[in-house]
DNA sequence: AATGAATGAGTTTTCATTCAT
DNA sequence: GATGAATGAAAACTCATTCAT
């Protein structure tokens, strides 16, 4: 009886496994060996499955960034006001499944490899144009023509908060990230 | 007598060279032997003079550090408002000489190093702890109590900038850059 | 299921070729690349097996000796009388399994490395206690008292010939110089 | 005012410095700058003395068997018997100024670096002859056309003796070892 | 599908040696 | 005579990747 449907668990597995080891490593520099080894198999099935080492890396971005997504759509979708609205986006991004300090680390990884790789740079842009675009749109109602420029030093804002807290010696701590960002928004929209 | 006095000028040229070939790689995945062929020798004297190469690329990270700082204390020192020395701080940082796409890549790659290397890691604390109480005693004046916690906030975001600068397509522009940053300082200010 | 259980006829192989390599050499300045060649197979690959260069030399090292003492062994095993106890220790030392140019050459190097590598040295001290003691054991129905003592100056003795013959232009001979010791033990037994 | 006779005291110096080198580190793995640096003077000057390292390895062992040499001969002259002879030749090979854990550990580098080396088993050989020839002559009063075969076995029990006495852990003790030797030879001669 | 086996290509690092001054 | 400067060559080691089974 042929295992079936091992395929997706196996690549899940191995981006999991894939994000777990760049946490632990703190960077890109780890092998498929090793990651493979976590996710219990042959680094030749990982190479089966994703093609190549790049690949994998960019598999467990592209989950990263789903994760995020998700994150946020669940929020944006029960958000009631247009204040509910701004703090789904910040809120999302500092949710306790995005904000660990594994997924910080390889967050910060993947934002650093997107100098250097063309199908990373893509992937970025498109979370970066995503956030702006969210972003603009929930403050339009606060600040009309002045949303993106807003959406703009927020989105800066949200990146440099998950900086900080990657290299924070602490773990990460999502509910204050996310209020220190609001607070500085709402200001921002105040003085707009 | 042999040539003398070789030494510092290799050391800076490979320094330079480091930080170069960081930036046109987008990473920190250089050989040593690219660096020395820019610099112009061979990677036998680069491990002669440096010992190895994290060592190579701490020496460059500190030299990084070290042209921010001077940017910073230089127009401290012509500062004579309490207005100035926040703009001083947050300018220096965004000085053309350190604003450049090379040294923004360096910069970040720099920063993600130190989530895996310890030396990297003290480096960087140095730098934050220094950036984070230069900006403390530049907001007392204004936020007495709260000046810390506004440091906070204005180095998270002066991280965002650099980050999402390098990762633009355009090249950095430093003016706008401490503007923007700015801005949101002189409006948390006012909102304290 | 792809060819198994290569592992151990790989490290034969590899080890094999080490004493060879050092034999023809002369010296431990033999490269993993040049004992992987004669072994048939990539440098790397002897590598993955042995994990450096330190522990293929004392995996060599771990295999002289279980030779010699597989031969001692054997011998002890048929003695009958307390004279064939002595002969079993000293012939088994010099059986010509153990005693060709190539293999002197190996352990005369291995007995300088014992003096720079601590594993080396370790493994060093278990062969000349060991020695040691069988010889205490053998000499001890002849001489009582006097037998550690004996046993001490035919082990002194043994070395003594093996570094002589390691550095004759002949081929060993093993048989002249196991009865060339015996004859100092029997005098030695008689004097004492 | 140049500095004159300078060779030949940098020449000693150097010598000196390798076999402490040798005999700090335990093995012939040892850096000509290192020596260099031990004697106080560049690497370059180690080679514009020498020629090469191997050249400054011969030297150093040339100078071991030099002050062995001189050892044994000073005694020699002042023999006055047959027995004196033999313990001249013995207590000479012993003497505290040959019998140093650092002259041991170079003596048995060289020893083995005969087995690589042409000029260096030369030497040896040159050293081995003459011990043999100062034996045999030496044991002829006592035991006529067997000094010979009794030289060799001496002589090889010699060699045994420090090569242990490299291993041991304890400081090497000349004149227990000369007695030990002295003993064996003794009884030998008694049972010819 | 899955893996142990195997390797080529690349990188850091070390050092003896040379050379201009 | 003496040395700082400089390098070529070699070696250990790593790892992504391929392949036969």
């Amino acid at each position: 009886m042929p295992k079936l449907g091992m395929e997706p668990l196996r690549r899940a597995s191995l981006i999991h496994a894939t994000i777990a080891e760049i946490g632990a490593a703190g960077s890109l520099d780890v092998t498929v060996a090793r990651i493979a080894k976590r996710a219990g198999m042959s680094s030749a099935l990982a190479h089966h499955y994703f093609g190549g080492k790049d690949d994998i890396f960019l598999a467990a971005m592209r989950q990263v960034l789903r994760d995020y997504r998700r994150e946020v759509l669940s929020r944006l979708k029960k958000a009631q006001s247009p204040e509910d609205r701004v703090r789904a986006i910040v809120e999302g991004g500092f949710a306790p499944s995005n904000f660990r300090a594994d997924t910080v680390c390889a967050w910060l990884n993947f934002y650093v490899l997107a100098l250097s790789s063309d199908p990373a740079r893509r992937l970025h842009r498109v979370y970066a144009r995503r956030l702006r675009s969210n972003l603009t749109h929930a403050f339009r109602p606060f600040v009309g023509e002045q949303a993106q420029k807003l959406a703009n030093r927020a989105a800066e804002l949200i990146d440099g908060v998950y900086l900080n807290q990657g290299l924070a010696a602490a773990d990460p701590d999502g509910i204050r990230a996310a209020e220190s960002v609001l607070g500085v928004i709402w200001r921002e929209i105040e003085g707009a």
